[in-house]
Formats: structure tokens, C-alpha cells, sequence
DNA sequence: ATGCAGAAATTGGTTGGACCATTGAGCCAT
DNA sequence: ATGGCTCAATGGTCCAACCAATTTCTGCAT
């Protein structure tokens, strides 16, 4: 099979049409996330078209998790969008049990050590200052509340991820971190879950602030090591207790 | 065409509630990529829901990229679907320049590296067969055609991701390389490309098969960096030629 | 004036029916 | 066989309602 470098053409395609002019809107008039964009009465109105159509095209980015729609209310930026935008919809199956956990686990750690690298190489005064930010009121949530300081923690990995200089790291763990937010909280009933973690993060940290990149991963290594460990020690808990 | 075991929603939320039921029809039936679904209208009346409520739905999974249609043919699975699945939409701003490519590869480098190395842990004498194959295949291609094997390089590379026992790794990277097809064939008129990523694909492919990780992975981290080479090269190039 | 319950308007969700555009299968003349 | 034709099937779009949740307005009692 020979390559024409052709692609085919569409003949109909008003769903596209219409979120294209959606997204210049959107742009044209800089609203950003929480803002409510125009009805869908309105939108066919003013786009031509019937409101079947706007509504098919809004049910994509919905789907898309652009966009809230609340009945009554109206429908609402969930995150920016802008004309040039790429859509990468993963789709797992299995559901949210201990290998989809330790699967989405096996990514993070890919992601997390080459992230707290890059960030050691390209974090400037102010990113790692933020970062050291973050380390400390995590610090302070984990003494004062016993360890419970899921938000802090979360926050704290994000402020790396964004110092990286690339903002996929970011997209990727943070719609795995979304998706499984329950289990992250809570994981599989073990109460001291993310406590063996906690050192790592400040060793991450100083790796970083040190500018050194090998450094900075291998605490990241470690530190999801913890985390897997803990995930198969619920796991094996789970077992026992007899649940399936 | 006379049992669909299909059985009527009742309650609001309807959209969902057809896809679940949709989702049990194709998992009762067995259904594969490639299959077709029934129809609209004959969904609508099995489902007792109105054929925009069924259009919607759809809409969603075309959306994920679960199902492709084909007006005046009809609507087919384009993936796997299940009860259990799980979504993880991502959209990236950024459009297809220098910038947003080199990010995606810095994406790659760390799933790259993490799946050659899992895969030389896990992989059995089957998938490592298939791996061979595949690189028999992409190697006789490359001298045949000089250098043109885009495809068989592709999937080389998927053979590997599958027998890292982790489908994410595939899911991805295939997301990724979808979305810059037209970059990862012709990126930016380097007419050479990934000639000098060719050696290595060898070189990892003997890690893996002697069961080092390591070195599975230090083979892949130097592939990648080829790329990135090339890539910044056809920058330079672009940048001389004076186009932005 | 103020507070609040109920009415009215707004907005997304659903329905049913109609028609258009594309596809594919069957048929027929060549 | 081949090419062109019809015609039924199927997804794409449109319209005009009505339903359900929410918000806003209104008017009465305090």
C-alpha cells in the first residue's frame, strides 16, 4: 500500500464549523474557566444553524471535559480553549481496582522522574522558590494533621511539574490524578498510605534546588517506590480481608 | 436482526444510560473494532429514547475516539469498548510547531525508556518473537526504501509498548503520534529523518530479548536523543530559510 | 425597607417527525 | 465483465414543541 499523501475530504462538517467559531469566540472575547458562554438558543441563532447541531457540538466538548453544561443554568468554561487546540482522549479499560492503580502508577513514575529532572536543569530563582513554597505547607499539613495532607501533597508534585517547562507532564498526571482522586485519597483502606513518602520530598526538592538533574530522579524513584509498596501492601490487606 | 438484548431506559440522564447499555450490547455480542453497530433508529426504538438522545451519545464516543461514522454506511467500533472503562481526555494547547513537538518527545523519552525497560523484564519468548519480527520487518523495509519505513518503525515500537504489560504506554504514545502523524512522517523537510535513530532500534531490541533493563532502557534514551537532534536540525534549517 | 414564598422567565434535556446527502447493493443495457 | 442507473438504508441537519432544573422577578406580609 503506497502512501498519496492525501487525505479525504468532508463533506459535512457543521459540528467542526460551529466549534471553531465557539473557540474564536472564546478567544475574541478572552473568557477563561467558570465563564458562561453563550445559550445554545442563541448560538444557533446566531451561527445559522439549527440548535441540534450546536448541541452535538457542545456534547463533544463536554465529553472532552472542556465544558460544564448545568440544566437551568447554562453551560460553562470548564478550561481554556483556544483555536489551536489538540485532543489526545485516552481510554482505559478495567476499572479501579489494584492493577488499573498500579498501571497508572508505572506511568507516573516515568513521568515524575523525568519531570523532577528537566525541572532540576530549567527551574529558575522563582520556580524554585515556589516549589519550596509548597514543600513547606505540605510539611506543616503533615505534622499538624498526622499525615493527612492529600491537597498539600498534590500541590507540591504540581508546582515540579509546572517548572518542568513543559505543560504535558502536568495534563497527563493531572487527568490520572483526577481519575483515580478517590483512591489517591483513600487508597484500599491503608491508613497510613503516602507517610513513607514523605522524606522523599524534601530530598527531591534540594536535588532540585541543586540544579542536579540524576539527583532529583532518583528521589522521584524512590519516592514512588514508597508509594507502590504501600499500594501493594492495601492490595495484599485486601486479599486477606476477603474481599475480591 | 430480530434480538438486540436491549432493554428501555427509564429515568433522566439518558445519554449515559445509552451508552452503558450500548457498551453491554457490544461486550454481549462480542464486539471488535472494525464491527458495526446498529443503527441510529434502531437503537432509539430498542432503547425507547428518541434518536437525537442516541445521536448524543455517539457523538460523545466519536468524540473519544470509541467509534467512527459513516453516513450512508453506518456507525463502527474503532476500539475496544467495556462496562469498566475509564476516560482520560486530554487537551493540549499549542499548535503543531517546533515547541509542541519537542514537548511531545520529551513525553516519549520518559514512556519510551520506562516501557523498553519493563518490557525487558516481562516479556516472554512470545512477545520477544513478535518484537524480532517486527524489526526484521522495519529493517528490510528501511534498505529497500531507503530509508522510508515510518509505518514499520511505528510498529516496532507498539510491539514493544504491548509487551510492557502496560497498555497505557500504547495508548499514549499512539494519542500522541495520531495527533503529529503528519510531523512524525515528514517533520519539518528533513529529508534523513530518523535515519540516525535506525542502529539503535537493533540495539534495543537485544536488551530486551537478554532481559536488561537497563541497558533496554539506555538504548532507548539514545534513540530518542537522535530524534530530538533531527528535530533541532530541520529547526535550524527552518529558521535559515527564513519561514517562522 | 426587608424578607421570603410563589410566579415567571431562562436554559439545558428530550421528543417526534421531516427532509437532505452519502453510501452501497441490485439491476440493466452495453 | 463494465459502467451507469435506480433505490433503499443510514448518518447529518433542521424544526417545533414540551419537560425539568435553575435563576430571576414579583408582590405580599412583616
Amino acid at each position: 500500500m503506497t502512501e498519496f499523501g492525501l487525505s479525504p475530504i468532508q463533506a459535512t462538517a457543521r459540528d467542526d464549523a460551529v466549534l471553531k467559531a465557539l473557540a474564536g469566540f472564546v478567544m475574541q472575547e478572552a473568557l477563561g474557566p467558570g465563564q458562561r458562554l453563550p445559550t445554545e438558543r442563541i448560538l444557533a441563532e446566531r451561527l445559522k444553524v439549527s440548535r441540534n447541531t450546536v448541541r452535538e457540538a457542545l456534547t463533544r466538548w463536554e465529553g472532552l471535559g472542556l465544558v460544564e453544561r448545568r440544566q437551568g443554568s447554562g453551560t460553562y468554561l470548564k478550561g481554556v480553549v483556544s483555536l489551536d487546540m489538540l485532543h489526545m482522549p485516552l481510554t482505559l479499560a478495567g476499572g479501579n481496582d489494584f492493577t488499573s492503580l498500579m498501571q497508572t502508577l508505572e506511568i507516573r513514575r516515568a513521568l515524575e522522574a523525568e519531570a523532577a529532572a528537566l525541572c532540576a536543569v530549567r527551574a529558575g530563582q522563582a520556580e524554585i522558590a515556589e516549589i519550596a513554597r509548597k514543600l513547606d505547607i505540605m510539611e506543616q499539613a503533615f505534622h499538624t494533621r498526622a499525615g493527612m495532607s492529600a491537597e498539600e501533597d498534590w500541590e507540591f508534585h504540581q508546582s515540579i511539574y509546572r517548572a518542568s517547562g513543559n505543560p504535558l507532564f502536568e495534563q497527563i498526571i493531572a487527568a490520572m490524578h483526577e481519575l483515580f482522586h478517590r483512591f489517591w485519597e483513600h487508597p484500599l483502606g491503608v491508613r497510613d498510605f503516602g507517610h513513607a513518602s514523605f522524606p522523599y520530598h524534601r530530598t527531591i526538592y534540594e536535588r532540585i534546588a541543586a540544579h542536579d538533574p540524576e539527583g532529583a530522579r532518583a528521589e522521584a524513584l524512590k519516592l514512588i517506590a514508597t508509594v507502590e509498596d504501600d499500594l501493594k501492601r492495601g492490595a495484599a490487606k485486601l486479599k486477606l480481608s476477603g474481599q475480591k
